[in-house]
DNA sequence: CTTTGTTTATTATAATACGAACAATTAAAT
DNA sequence: ATTTAATTGTTCGTATTATAATAAACAAAG
């Protein structure tokens, strides 16, 4: 009985390893990024240019952000200058959401650096592992 | 030409799954734990369990924490009567961290439960996708 | 039309998470 | 011994994330 009989191991735990694995890619997200963009404003600007203009709460479902998160996220990215919010005509609880011209053209330079964030990230793996990890995340997503 | 000519899916790339995953693990964590108690507050009870009494800033760098968090979570942990926090005196610098009788008692129950929430995070998966995506994790991290 | 229920957006609170700056202390170098 | 460098812990600022509560507007049903 070499093992420790406390038979649990934190460094095993998929809840902490997805912390560690976060930890890494976000550190290397910061690395690359321009304007200050963080993983979570590049994913709500990739899903706004995805969608074209859309409200606050569909683009935050979309997004996977809480209602309270996509409002800060969205204010952020209207400070920046990126979004347009305005008031939708036909639906006064409405917010539309949409990209400004700087938006616009940040998302398509931010499309190759977010390749290139991916690429650095899975590094470490072979091609097939890439490709497993994906798909299993995917899975429990 | 069905494909879109933008050629960046959000929904591929691995910090948006490394998200996505995360907040499945969390959502389940929240259901499963004690004392209210959180992800991060839980790992670093395992590590103080594992490391017996240490300075506040080494339990950090072994539970993965910034010095700025390790104090938010120290704090709370003896807030709620879990740990036990003393001058070193062989370093004035120094703070040990360790756990109350109170601590120790909630880190064997919340052993077991923490197996639950592992498996009840990974059961979307087969046997053997889970055995990889904990090595895949553990290769990225 | 009016009641009921749903959706949308905002606000507040709490807990991560990180960088940066700071003071106090210890260690290392010369 | 004195200067220099490194470590430790604290605090501040900003961002993300969830929950809960609130208010306004819309939809559906009677």
């Amino acid at each position: 009985m070499t093992e420790s009989i406390e038979s649990y191991a934190l460094d095993e735990q998929v809840g902490y390893l997805l912390r560690l694995a976060n930890q890494r890619h976000a550190s290397i997200f910061q690395s690359h990024t321009l304007e200050g963009l963080t993983p979570t404003q590049f994913a709500a600007l990739i899903r706004i240019a995805e969608l074209g203009k859309c409200s606050q709460n569909r683009l935050g479902r979309l997004a996977a952000m809480d209602v309270a998160t996509i409002k800060g996220v969205v204010d952020r990215l209207r400070q920046k200058g990126l979004t347009v919010v305005e008031p939708d005509p036909d639906d006064k609880r409405r917010t539309l959401i949409s990209l400004s011209p700087e938006g616009e053209a940040l998302v398509s330079q931010m499309k190759d650096v977010g390749q290139k964030i991916t690429n650095e990230t899975l590094k470490p793996l072979t091609a097939a592992e890439q490709r497993n990890l994906i798909r299993i995340l995917r899975k429990i997503s």
